[in-house]
DNA sequence: GACTGTAATCGAATCGTTACGAGGAGATGA
DNA sequence: TCATCTCCTCGTAACGATTCGATTACAGTC
């Protein structure tokens, strides 16, 4: 028991197996007698047209890839929501990717055997070199959140990201502006660019203002809850004199709050700042001051970039997008000046 | 300018198109020599085989579909997590597909025209009697969180959901416990099965207890905060006596949370519970006492489930999985008994 | 030396569509 | 009446892999 074919559908109608193509791609092309049989047909056996079929035609799938690290974190649900509006907008069908443990075998199999028309990847478990390889005419690719070479490497690949380097700077510039003037920093994975760049901000605002920045100490943790939570503990243990810290993403950030609290420790004491503006950084007590990244905007500008790629146009310059600061209770005012 | 095909190889390597193939496959069957002599024309040419050439020939994509409603809410990161696991261990990739926003073009193609080999199903836009058309030996699905007819419409399709009468019960318990007798409740929309259930079984455990569920006051929301913030506006302006509120779930108890700050109204003499355990609940203040979903383990025997009727099983009973209660200060016990 | 068995390789059919060029039937105009 | 033009419809060759049965070469056996 084979599902129908379009062969099936032309027999029962009595007609060529193009005649039945063409009342599926332009019916107003067919006459109506015509058309209505075929109709009929298609009804009736319940036929459904094979998207594989097609996609090996056509040499498309009208599909493209989303790669992420990882699905969870509330990071990337607005992402998506930007990336889905405007792939609605161009007849795109965006699929989400989640990490490939297995490199031969993970969804990133998807890119490499050209199951999808074009790519954007946050996952920078990705190499760009891989990248290049896999990119083409047919398969452009839009990288987020990472820098890339200034003579682009494939002139089929463009990114977004944002600028980390403001947004640390931002950070720096409001501590300094509430009072406080011994920060630390907990920073992600040397390997993530972006938590590099945020903390270059920072620094250069506190070099600004005078204060060299070598001095301040620097935790490098892993992005998550616990392992701010762990950072903090470091920093504690290490016992200089800070004021405030600095996290290079909000998650690490509320690890920092809950080992604070344990110790009895309030943010008019060590003040905490976080970067990304998880929609949890609003709920948190106190509320976190952070750096706010237009995710959102983010994923629509990957996804109309990507668009614009799979039209054919070529060496698209990449674009930075610009970050906020959004004061909450984590970082008030010091009260007695120095 | 085309991509290398395997015909390339083959020519350049001097053998025929068929032994190409089976260095690609199962290259212990090829002599040494001329396997060496394939794979170096592979590299040289940097071949990659054509995915979508490979699953029209073989019938099969190695692919499955997860359809939620939207992508973001922190509910389905855990949901995920749960299913790239077990999709691993089964040399599966699972790819998720937002919301069809548009039927004919939405990701419900890749449903319909069986560019995957199986799916999971949360969102409830897309009905049982579409499912039940689009699902077949060839392509079996997995339905969450919904009712499914005793009878099983068809044999390719199971579920996987979560007792919401237990919760809604466990609730109602807690809440009769803590010394709340006059509750209101704040329901999803009619057509989201899980709200009505989580309500009956929360019904359920205050007529045990003697009180009459039909003067209980309910509104129907929508499962937002914003929708719960309005809600209990709604209930405030009613002007009936209530001392509890219980929500259908975590973001809408947020919502009231919020409302009855505003109002100056603590959770003393109007306590809170809500349902799903998003991991917001453990942050906000009062932290939310609420009902635990397994999400996670909800996803993994989704997964599992597919994995099973992949390999041809038919008629796979579904499962069902118990919630926990998770109590945190929202719900104080009443201090004077009545 | 003829026969059998095995390993390596190949040719051709197939998966289910799309798309191009050609053919046939009427209609139109001279 | 014949040539020309439309409008429908059809046959057939792709798209790029897999797969099965056939063929060849060579070693081993009696």
């Amino acid at each position: 028991m084979r599902l129908p074919t379009i062969r099936d559908v032309a027999r029962t109608a009595g007609v060529s197996i193009s005649t039945v193509s063409l009342v599926l791609r332009q019916p107003q092309r067919v006459s109506e007698g015509t058309r209505d049989r075929v109709q009929e047909a298609i009804k009736s056996l319940e036929f459904r047209p094979n998207g594989t079929a097609r996609d090996l035609r056509i040499r498309k799938s009208g599909t493209v890839g989303v790669f992420l690290r990882n699905l969870s974190g509330p990071y990337y649900s607005e992402l998506i929501g930007g990336i889905e509006q405007v792939a609605t907008d161009l007849s795109l069908t965006p699929i989400i990717c989640g990490r490939s443990v297995d490199q031969e075998q993970g969804s990133i199999r998807l890119l490499r055997e050209r199951r999808i028309d074009g790519a954007i990847v946050l996952d920078f478990g990705i190499s760009l070199s891989e990248l290049v390889q896999y990119s083409g005419p047919q398969l452009p690719v839009v990288v987020l959140n990472r820098s890339l070479p200034a003579p682009l490497a494939s002139a089929y690949i463009t990114g977004v990201r944002i600028d980390d380097d403001g947004g640390g700077y931002l950070a720096g510039k409001h501590l300094i502006e509430q009072g406080f003037l011994r920060p630390a920093v907990i920073t992600g994975p040397i390997e993530a660019e972006a938590s590099q760049s945020r903390q270059r901000g920072f620094f250069q605002a506190y070099a600004e203002h005078g204060i060299d920045p070598t001095n301040v100490p620097v935790i490098h943790s892993d992005f998550t809850e616990s392992g701010g939570a762990q950072a903090m503990e470091t920093l504690l243990n290490l016992g200089g004199a800070i004021d405030a810290i600095f996290s290079a993403n909000d998650e690490m950030a509320l690890g920092v709050l809950q080992t604070l609290a344990t110790y009895g420790i309030s943010v008019d004491q060590i003040a905490v700042m976080g970067f990304d503006d998880i929609p949890l950084a609003r709920y948190v007590q106190p509320p976190l001051t952070t750096v706010h990244q237009p995710m959102s905007e983010v994923g629509a500008t990957a996804m109309e970039l990507l668009g614009r790629a799979m039209h054919g146009e070529e060496r698209i310059p990449p674009r930075t997008l610009s970050t906020s600061l959004v004061v909450r209770a984590s970082t008030p005012s010091k009260a007695r000046p120095q």
